[in-house]
RNA sequence: GGAGACGUGGCCGAGUGGCUUAAGGCGGCGGCUUGCUAAGCCGUUGUACGUUUAGGCGUACCGAAGGUUCGAAUCCUUCCGUCUCCGCCA
C-alpha cells in the first residue's frame, strides 16, 4: 500500500510510477475521496470535543445534586449527529481502503524503464554451456528412465501438475532442500523457519495475494483459509503488527515450503514435466530492514541466490525486470534464470524483490529507531533460494552422461552419499 | 466437539456508568545527589488520525466489531484469542 499522504503531496510522480507500471489508477477519485474523509473527520471531531465538555458538566451538576435536564437535552441531538458522521466516516474509509489495496508498488528510480519482458536487461552471466557432443535427453527422458519421478500417478492421486517423486528421485529432492537450507543457515546467516503452508485473508493481504490476485491461490472456503503460493506470506507475517527494535533489524529468515498455485489463465502453457506445476518446493529467504539498508540488502539477498547456483556448478544468468514486467508489489526485483541444456531453455527459478514499506504498511510492520524517535515502516525483501523444479531440471541437464545415467555434483555428496551421486 | 475461566500500556497490576486526563509498581529515558552507595531523590513515558509556520491543540484507542446512554475500560450482543478440565487424535 502506498502512503496516503504521498499521494496527496506528490501526485504527479506517483502518477508517473504507476503508469510507468503499464497501470492504470484513478487518483482523482482517490484524492476526492481522501479530501471528504478529513473534512468529515474535521467535523466530527468538533462534536465529540463539545460533547466531552457538556458531557463533564452533567458529571459535576449529577455530583452537586443538581438538574441537568436541559444539559442532557440538548447533547442528545449532538450524539445522534456523531453517529451519522461516525457512520459516514466508516463507509469512506472502507471506500478509501479498498481503493487503496488495487494500487500497486511504484518502481524505484534504479528500476529501468520498459514495458515488458522483451527489454528486461541481463546484468550477470555465469558458467559455461554443457555442450558434450553426443545427444542430449530430457529431465523428463532421464527421469522416466532413472525412474526419479512418476507423473501418471501423481496425476491419478491429485490431478496433472501435482509431481509424485520416487525412489532417488524422492531421495533427490530432499537433499537439494536440506543444501540449500543449509548453505543459507550456515554460510549466509539465516534463521530458519518452518512455517504453516496455509494463511488467512489477513496475511495474504499484507503481502498482496489479496485482494487482486485470490484466483490464483487454493482456497479452504470452510475454515477461511489460503494454500500459501509462496513461504513469502506466513513469513513476511511473522512480524505483522509488530514494533522492532532497530537493534533487531536486519532480521533475516529463510524457510522452506511447499508451494500451491493454481496457474489460472496459464492452461496449456509448458505443462511438460517440472516446467510448471500446482505444488512444488522452494527454500525461501525473508527479510525486514532498516529503510537505508534494504537495496544494499537486496545486493546481497541475490547475491546469495545466485551462490546456489553457483555452488551447484549450474549456468544461469541475472536479469533486472524494467517497470513494466514488474509485479505489484516489487519497487525492484531481479530474475535468476538456468539454463537447462535439454529443454534449451532459460527457467526462471528464482525471484529476489524489494518491496520497501509496501508491504509493512499493509501489515503494519514497524520499528523504533535507536535512541527513540518516532515509530516507522521498515522495509521487507524476498527472493527464492530457490525453487526445486526447474533446478531440478537443469541439474538432471547439466550432468547427464553418454550412457543416459546422472552424475551428481561433489556438493550434494553429504545428503546423497559419495555412491549415492551416480543416478543410474 | 463439550464445560468453565480469562483478555487493561513494553511488563506486572488496580479499576462494576461521571475529577480516570487509566491508580500503583517494574522497566526505559532525562536530570539531581555522591555519607541511604549492589543505593537515594525529582521529572518523564504508547499508537493512529486530524489540525497547525512553529510550539502546540483536538479526536480515538483497555482483544475485535456492533449496541444501550447526555456520558462506557465498566452494561448488552456477536466474534476472535489464551488457559484449565473432558472427549477425539499423529
Amino acid at each position: 500500500m502506498l502512503d496516503i499522504q504521498k499521494i496527496r503531496e506528490n501526485t504527479e510522480s506517483v502518477r508517473q510510477g504507476i503508469q510507468n507500471k503499464n497501470m492504470s489508477i484513478d487518483f482523482d477519485a482517490i484524492l476526492q475521496l481522501d479530501q471528504v474523509r478529513r473534512d468529515v473527520i474535521a467535523e466530527v471531531e468538533v462534536l465529540k470535543h463539545d460533547r466531552n465538555v457538556v458531557s463533564k458538566d452533567v458529571a459535576v451538576r449529577k455530583k452537586n445534586k443538581e438538574d441537568a435536564s436541559d444539559l442532557i437535552i440538548k447533547t442528545r441531538d449532538i450524539g445522534q449527529r456523531i453517529k451519522t458522521l461516525d457512520d459516514k466516516q466508516r463507509a469512506i474509509e472502507a471506500d478509501l481502503n479498498k481503493l487503496m489495496l488495487e494500487i500497486p508498488n511504484i518502481p524505484h528510480a534504479s528500476t529501468p524503464i520498459g514495458k515488458d519482458a522483451s527489454e528486461n536487461p541481463v546484468v550477470k552471466e555465469w558458467g559455461s554451456r554443457f555442450s558434450p557432443g553426443f545427444d542430449l535427453k530430457t529431465h523428463l527422458e532421464l527421469g522416466e528412465s532413472l525412474g526419479l519421478f512418476d507423473f501418471p500417478r501423481g496425476t491419478k492421486i491429485a490431478g496433472p501438475g501435482f509431481p509424485l517423486y520416487t525412489g532417488k528421485g524422492a531421495k533427490l529432492e530432499r537433499a537439494l532442500i536440506n543444501f540449500m537450507l543449509d548453505f543459507h543457515i550456515d554460510q549466509h546467516g539465516y534463521t530458519e523457519v518452518l512455517p504453516p503452508v496455509v494463511s488467512n485473508a489477513k496475511s495474504m493481504t499484507t503481502t498482496s495475494q489479496l485482494p487482486k490476485f485470490e484466483d490464483d491461490m487454493y482456497k479452504i472456503p470452510q475454515d477461511e483459509l489460503y494454500l500459501i503460493p509462496t513461504a513469502e506470506v506466513p513469513v513476511t507475517n511473522i512480524h505483522q503488527g509488530e514494533i522492532l527494535a532497530a537493534q533487531d533489524l536486519p532480521i533475516r529468515y529463510c524457510a522452506y515450503s511447499s508451494c500451491f498455485r493454481r496457474e489460472a489463465g496459464s492452461y496449456g502453457k509448458d505443462t511438460r514435466g517440472f516446467l510448471r506445476l500446482h505444488q512444488f518446493n522452494k527454500v525461501e529467504m525473508v527479510k525486514f530492514t532498516h529503510p537505508d539498508n534494504s537495496y544494499a540488502e537486496l545486493e546481497a539477498l541475490r547475491g546469495n541466490a545466485e551462490a546456489i547456483l553457483e555452488a551447484l556448478g549450474l549456468e544461469y544468468r541475472t536479469i533486472e525486470l524494467v517497470t513494466g514486467d514488474l509485479s505489484f508489489a516489487a519497487a525492484k526485483c531481479y530474475d535468476l534464470e538456468l539454463w537447462a541444456p535439454g529443454e534449451e531453455r532459460w527457467l526462471e527459478v528464482s525471484s529476489c524483490s524489494n518491496f520497501e514499506d509496501f508491504q509493512a504498511r499493509r501489515g503494519a510492520i514497524r520499528f523504533k529507531p535507536e535512541g527513540g524517535g518516532k515509530v516507522q515502516l521498515l522495509h521487507t525483501l524476498n527472493g527464492s533460494g530457490v525453487a526445486t523444479p526447474r533446478l531440478l531440471v537443469a541439474l538432471l541437464e547439466t550432468y547427464q552422461q553418454e550412457d543416459g545415467s546422472v552424475m551428481l555434483p561433489e556438493i550434494l555428496a553429504p545428503y546423497m552419499g559419495s555412491a549415492g551421486l551416480h543416478l543410474t
